[in-house]
DNA sequence: TATGGGGCTTCCAACGATTGGAAGGTCAAG
DNA sequence: CTTGACCTTCCAATCGTTGGAAGCCCCATA
C-alpha cells in the first residue's frame, strides 16, 4: 500500500470520528472505502481531503444533504460558483430564521427573568407566564 | 363525566397534538389519563392547563426534562421563585450559547458568500475555504 | 510461538421531540 | 346497518452522533 491508511488513522487525520466516517459512508455521503484482504477499509490522502471537507462544512452548520451537494459541487470542474453561492445563501437563510428564533425565546425570557424576584417567596412572573 | 374530553378535544384545547399529548404521557411529562369504559383517554380542564403550560415551555426551548422540574414547581405551592429563575437563567445561558454558534456560522458564511462572484465561472471561495 | 492489547469489523440502540403509518376497535349520525 | 371520524397500540423515520457488544485481525513482547 503507498500511502493506504486504516480508518483510525483516517480519523486522526481528517479529525472526523472513525464511527462517524462509516455512518458518513453507510449514507453515500462518502463512497464505499477500499478493503485490505481482511476486511479493514484503507484510505488515501484523497479520501482524507474529502473528510476534512465534510467536517469544515458540518461545522458551518450544512446539513448532510447539501454537503453531499456541495462535494458534488466541488469535485466538478465546471461548475459554476453561483450554484455554490445559491446553496450558502440558502443555508444562510436558514441560519438566520433560527437565530431569530432562539433570539425571541431568550428575550421573552430574559424580561420573565427580570420580572423574578428570585427569592424564597412563590409569587412567580415567569410560572404566570406559562400558565396564561 | 363532568367536563371529561377525548384527546382530539384536549388537543384542540391545549393546541398539543393529539399523538404529542400520547408522548408526553409515555414519557411520563404529563401524568396517565383517565380512561373510559372502552378505553378511551379522558381529560379534564386541568389537564389541559397542564398541556398548555407544556406547550408554552416548548415554545420558549425549555427541554421536556426542565419542564418535568417547572410543572413540578408550578405546581407546589411552597416553591421558591429563585428556584424558578434558576432553571431560567441556566436555560437563558444555553440559548445565548447557541445563539453564538449560529451567529458564528452566519458571520463565517455571510462573508465567504460576499467574496463570491456567484456567477457561471467555478472560481469560488466558499468551496475553497471548506477544502483548506 | 503464545499471549495480550488495541484496532478493526458489523449490528443494534440511544439521544430529543415530533411525525407518520398500519391495523384494528368505538362512537355517533344518517 | 353502514359510513366516517375518532380512538387505540405498535413500529418506524427524522438528524447527526455516540455508545456498546461480540468477534476478528495485527503487531509486539515475553
Amino acid at each position: 500500500m503507498k500511502d493506504g491508511m486504516t480508518i483510525g488513522d483516517a480519523a486522526k487525520a481528517s479529525g472526523v470520528n472513525a464511527k462517524l466516517i462509516r455512518y458518513y459512508e453507510s449514507i453515500g455521503l462518502i463512497p464505499e472505502a477500499g478493503r485490505t484482504a481482511s476486511g479493514y477499509r484503507v484510505y488515501s490522502g484523497t479520501d482524507v481531503n474529502v473528510l476534512r471537507f465534510v467536517k469544515r462544512a458540518r461545522t458551518l452548520g450544512f446539513g448532510i444533504e447539501r454537503i453531499q451537494k456541495l462535494v458534488g459541487l466541488w469535485q466538478d470542474r465546471t461548475r459554476c460558483s453561483s450554484e455554490v453561492k445559491r446553496i450558502a445563501l440558502q443555508h444562510i437563510d436558514e441560519l438566520e430564521a433560527k437565530i431569530a428564533e432562539l433570539q425571541a425565546m431568550r428575550d421573552t425570557l430574559h424580561e420573565l427573568a427580570d420580572a423574578c424576584h428570585g427569592d424564597e417567596r412563590p409569587e412567580c412572573p415567569i410560572l404566570k407566564d406559562l400558565s396564561s
